[in-house]
RNA sequence: UGGGGCGUGGCCAAGUGGUAAGGCAACGGGUUUUGGUCCCGUGAUCCCAGGUUCGAAUCCUGGCGCCCCAGCCA
């Protein structure tokens, strides 16, 4: 793993292409990449950009990327996010290797070179309060003012800063910064905190420290340290650049990175805010960080999109520095995707209508073939049972169907798959006029599906024998927001999807899908694609739906609804 | 308002001075035992205005618009 090939894979994005030159150049003679996150929620869809982009460089050009979790806030982190982390990007197909770190690992160091900062007269103890520091740091037109405690001794700093890692002084007492220009145009350079009070737990360094590095202070050294040659960021850090590069050079570490930022991922009708998300559960609009209505990878795993379709979706989407909105429907269509091709057709009832075959044999159970996969000949067929009672689903029948309508109706002949056609002689409704059984002949002549005489249905429909039918639980999910901007115009709460999830009882499936394992996502056909729910049990099947399938007939009903 | 970025069809996005890739969506049509899949077809003069050039989305100048920064968050 360590031969680097300089060529650039083709129609690179601009990042890759400043790697492949920095390699052709002999800048470096590798590439070390890196994911940071900072373990203070789950992992969401916008991560698996910067992950792929990191570790994709990595494998491409026969480097590396490390794990690394920026774990620098200790009120924030826990160790529970650092666990689920790791799950999800492992799930996803990546893999770390050896090279898991934390910055937490380099405090020690960290704090020695905070000291040397101080002996080179270019950090400071300074004594203000927040509000102060804030009132001091003057505005977007107006210069900063300088501290009063900015020129004190350098020893007085250093035994300050001593004492501060010693716990003396309570949170917010005291900070140490970087002495750089309180009249800098970028307001990260006047004067910022490099490392403030913090008498917190740290889930991995316990009660050993009492005072943090910020990010800024951790970051770039970090890198450096570990040798990271490209340190690739989102935009809002482009700022922080000037700052990051002024560490690098005037600290003794070990390696130069250097710090490149891209546009982060938005996607329409979602949110990706760690904070929202919080919110969203600790408030209880949704059933946990793995809700499949969430964003989050775990939601979107337990809803059944496969790791191999985020990935697809991650490189369909580009990496670029103009900030944009890319639409949902482009992650459905990858997932959809990979799910035709890989997915197991099956035969479930959502909302189940009898249908009976007044000709057909009583006693008689037929097994019929059935394919597994029609885009993959290697997955088989199975056998379905056929009896003279069966369901199919209550949207596959209008006893008065409109122009367009050409599934079944009073006198309509069409054809259920791999089984036979029937033909609608009869409806039945109960007293309050709902129907609630449909009486049928079928012609023995069709069996499998064909008519010796060449009679085409309009229509297939999919049934299950009411005799072998399964009961589960299906629960539909749709996007969480009603919208496809939430909060563009006031509360994002205001703007959840009340619809987003529907469950529905009495759903009744065919015998094999009691047998899918959670983590496999089948498509139930004509329906969509669902998974199990983690929830099943032997017994109570439930499944979740992940994605419906592209349906034209719901674009023309929701046409004349509007046309009206 | 000072600083930092960005601006190519509805949404992403190639293009790096030689006459606008591709994907998604939408809309037509074909195939089809999933109204699925698959196949075919339909759309831009590149934020605006000047300029340089035989020739500019690509270079220059001036505008306009959008995003980020005033945490002891990352």
């Amino acid at each position: 793993m360590s031969i680097t090939d300089p060529t650039p894979p083709e129609r690179a994005d601009f990042i890759r292409e400043i790697v492949a030159a920095d390699l052709q150049s002999g800048k470096h003679e590798g590439v070390v990449t890196r994911f940071p996150p900072e373990p203070n929620g789950y992992l969401h869809i916008g991560h698996p950009k910067s992950i792929a982009l990191n570790f994709g460089i990595a494998n491409e050009f026969g480097g590396r990327c490390h794990l690394r979790f920026d774990d620098t806030n200790p009120i924030k982190e826990e160790q529970e996010y650092i666990d689920s982390i790791q799950a999800d990007i492992r799930w996803l197909g990546f893999d770390w290797g050896e090279h898991l770190y934390y910055a937490s690992d380099y405090f020690e160091q960290l704090y020695e070179w905070a000291v040397n900062l101080i002996r080179a007269g270019k950090a400071y103890v300074d004594d203000l309060s927040a509000d102060e520091i804030r009132e001091h740091r003057g505005t977007f037109t107006e210069p900063g003012k300088n501290s009063p405690w900015r020129d004190r001794p350098l020893e007085e700093s250093l035994d300050l800063f001593e004492r501060m890692r010693k716990g003396e002084f309570p949170d917010g007492a005291r900070v140490l910064r970087a002495k750089i220009d309180m009249a800098s145009p970028n307001i990260n350079l006047r004067d910022p905190a490099l490392y403030r009070i913090l008498h917190a737990e740290h889930p991995r360094t316990g009660d050993r420290w009492c005072i943090y590095p910020m990010y800024d202070f951790a970051h770039g050294q970090s890198d450096a340290i570990e040798g990271i040659t490209h340190s690739i960021c989102t935009l809002e850090f482009e700022d922080h650049r000037p700052l990051y590069d002024w560490l690098i050079e005037n600290l003794p570490v070990p390696s130069h990175p250097r710090q490149i930022e891209f546009a982060r991922l938005n996607i329409t009708y979602t949110v990706l805010s760690k904070r929202f998300l919080r919110r969203l559960v600790n408030e209880g609009h949704v059933r946990g960080w793995d809700d499949p209505r969430m964003p989050t990878i775990s939601g979107l795993r337990r809803r059944g999109f496969p790791a191999e379709g985020i990935r697809d979706f991650v490189a369909m989407i580009g990496v670029g520095k103009a900030d944009s909105i890319v639409e949902v429907a482009m992650l459905e269509h990858a997932v959809r995707d990979v799910l035709n091709r890989t997915a197991l057709r099956r035969f479930a009832v959502l909302r189940p209508l009898k249908l009976v075959i007044e000709n057909y044999p009583e006693e008689l159970t037929e097994e019929m073939d059935a394919v597994n996969n029609p885009e993959d000949a290697s997955a088989g067929s199975r056998k379905l049972p056929f009896t003279r009672e069966l369901w199919i689903e209550r949207d596959d029948f209008m006893e008065d169907p409109p122009k367009k309508f050409f599934r079944l109706a009073p006198g309509r002949e069409v054809r259920l798959r791999y089984a036979y056609f029937v033909t609608c002689r009869e409806v039945v409704k109960d007293a309050a006029g709902e129907i609630v059984e449909l009486r049928c002949t079928y012609d023995p002549a069709t069996r499998g599906g064909d008519s010796p005489d060449g009679r085409r249905p309009k229509a297939t429909l999919h049934w299950i024998s009411a005799e072998h039918a399964t009961p589960a639980e299906v629960r539909l999910y749709d996007h969480l927001f009603g919208r496809p901007d939430p909060g563009a115009d006031g509360d994002l709460f205001d703007d959840l999807n009340p619809a987003s999830e529907e469950v529905l009882n009495g759903c009744l499936v065919e015998p094999a899908l009691a047998e899918v394992p959670v983590g496999e996502t089948v498509q139930f056909e004509r329906l969509g694609y669902f998974c199990p729910d983690a929830d099943s049990a032997p017994g109570q099947l439930v499944f979740n739906r992940t994605l419906t399938l592209r349906d034209t007939w719901a674009k023309v009903q929701a046409q004349g609804t509007h046309a009206v």
